[in-house]
DNA sequence: TTGTACGCGTTATCAC
DNA sequence: GTGATAACGCGTACAA
């Protein structure tokens, strides 16, 4: 088969007998011209079977089309729904998504993004947490001219520059909704230090426990780092504590799932001898036994938002996405207290 | 902050005062340049915060350095297992990865793939199942004198074009594991219709059923989409059918998580009234309870392998990874078939 | 070992 | 409306 994209501007040009910028006009769809000229240009193009050259186009319009999704996140299902969410947001135009994963404990990690900066210079990035939080990151990416955006639950940076989540309001409705039911001995299983989500959704559980004025003793609080393996240490160390919660609210679905195994390890039936509240909404949430009660986080949203705000130009601002709030989505993990 | 990359390699000529190809030899390392000279650049270089411009050199090199993942692939998991493993395969070059989902089901497949190897010309695309198995679209690849290695299940193109793993061989295993405990009336929840994975792990089934001299029987194969939901369907056909089987394997993890779903709603006991075993090995799979006896699908070498074949060049052919076989992971959902 | 001149395929300028 | 001509920034023959 013969190889198509090997005919240039200039075989066009000659063989409509235009000059280039006729046939740069055409493909541009530049409304200075002739019906007739376009409709020649176009059979040529057509028969020739001519495509333009993007690394060309790349050099003379000094950018690409290209952004990208610079993270240091482990999570399967987070990786897919944000890059669901930015290729939503890219469709229709001519952009394509890059995924750059760098290594957050790396003391390279400023090396490593300058070098894909660098390598491939893409129009722009968005940060995912946790890096997102790292001013010098962000700054990196403007001393490249590079526009990017930064997915957190946090305003941590102009709004043009940001993705922002409401972490904490939904975290409060959820533990509010477990007092409501009757619990009172409510524990945290906490994201990793130094996240900022982690210390949002804490920060969520201790509001709700003291607006319902629960004091929330030390023995409430396990840490954690967002896998399920942290979820089970932590189910455990809390099932096996001197004094037992009724209901725990954990800061993500896979670590809820880990309290739910460390649960059964222990012969503890949920919900009734345990309820479970996580933060995510991932699939998984719904395809466990008893079905996850859970914070539904709007991922794939942020991440559209992200890349429209990448794309769009610097006066059009895009259309702020107000659907961009959590929710608790209650399922069957939930119940009130046992009597006693 | 000064923008970055702003120079050109004639600034770095000029200051340097030497030619611009001089400067072009520093950058690509020729060996034929004098080490003062050398050093001399290097210095000129470091001072202006010079770096060269990716796309100027795509142009000249008539390449980038992007491989894409092409994909209609709604799985989480195996979406980004293949990411890693291509990211290993292309680490330490200069190479980036796009991902473009596609949409098998969409008439105008072939017009969303040729749009986007217009748009950005990858160096190289791997295609994943399921529609890696589309010919068509391979050479529409090649039409592009776009490089492409399809993952399958079977061979369906040349080597240099494929990496494949033999899924028949260990369900062939597992389902003689299964019949090894002493099961015998053991289930298959197939993948979709057309899939050619699909296909190959029935073999496998229905070879180890036949080795054993263990007949099919219709009721005990029920149709499935390697969705949770369709696991659920499936399980839940199985266990209210008039024969109930001791075993079931399941052709996915996802699907086989869904049986056990199903196990549940019917108050069976997973493993003493249904044992399972699934495919894929996901992180998933030790996630639930009791943790999933399944298949080892090796996704992250198949896709490093994959990439390490797009980036070689025609005459070093990468060594073979030899690891490519899948393997049973036995995990708690096997036992032997309850007493009668 | 180094430099000159030109090509890569497109867009932009500015005159016609 | 259209067309020469010059960028854009780098790589490569070929000469020196």
């Amino acid at each position: 088969m013969t190889q198509r994209g090997n005919s240039t501007i200039n075989d066009v040009a000659r063989l409509a007998k235009v000059s280039k910028k006729t046939v740069s006009r055409v493909i541009n769809k530049s409304s200075l011209l002739s019906e007739k000229t376009r409709q020649h240009v176009e059979k040529v193009i057509e028969e020739i079977g001519y495509v333009p050259n993007p690394q060309a186009r790349a050099l003379a319009l000094r950018r690409n089309f290209v952004i990208a999704v610079i993270h240091d996140n482990p999570n399967a299902q987070f990786l897919v729904s944000v890059q669901k969410g930015i290729l939503e947001g890219i469709k229709g135009t001519e952009f394509g998504l890059m995924v750059q994963p760098v290594d957050r404990n790396s003391p390279t990690i400023e090396k490593e993004i300058k070098d894909f900066l660098e390598r491939q210079r893409p129009y722009g990035v968005v940060l995912l947490p946790p890096i997102s939080d790292n001013d010098a990151l962000a700054e990196l990416c403007a001393s490249y001219g590079t526009r990017y955006v930064r997915m957190a639950s946090v305003e941590l940076d102009t709004p043009e520059h940001m993705v922002t989540s409401n972490d904490r309001a939904p975290v409060h409705e959820a533990v509010s909704y477990l007092i409501e039911v009757g619990h009172k001995k409510i524990a945290l299983v906490e994201g990793p230090k130094g996240f900022i989500s982690a210390a949002e959704r804490r920060a969520g559980y201790e509001q709700a426990m003291a607006d319902a004025g629960l004091e929330v003793e030390p023995w409430m609080i396990e840490p954690g780092s967002y896998t399920f393996e942290s979820g089970v240490t932590a189910g455990l160390a809390l099932l096996d504590g001197k004094t037992r919660p009724t209901a725990v609210f954990v800061s993500n679905d896979e670590m809820a799932i880990g309290v739910m195994i460390a649960a059964r390890r222990r012969g503890i039936e949920i919900p009734r001898g345990l309820s479970i509240v996580g933060f995510d909404d991932t699939p998984l949430s719904s395809h466990v036994w008893p079905a996850l009660t859970t914070v539904h986080w709007p991922i794939v949203d942020m991440a559209r938002s992200a890349a429209l705000k990448l794309i769009s130009g610097p006066g059009e601002i895009p259309i702020e996405e107000t659907s961009l709030s959590s929710s608790l989505i209650k399922r069957d993990s939930v119940v009130g207290p046992p009597e006693n």
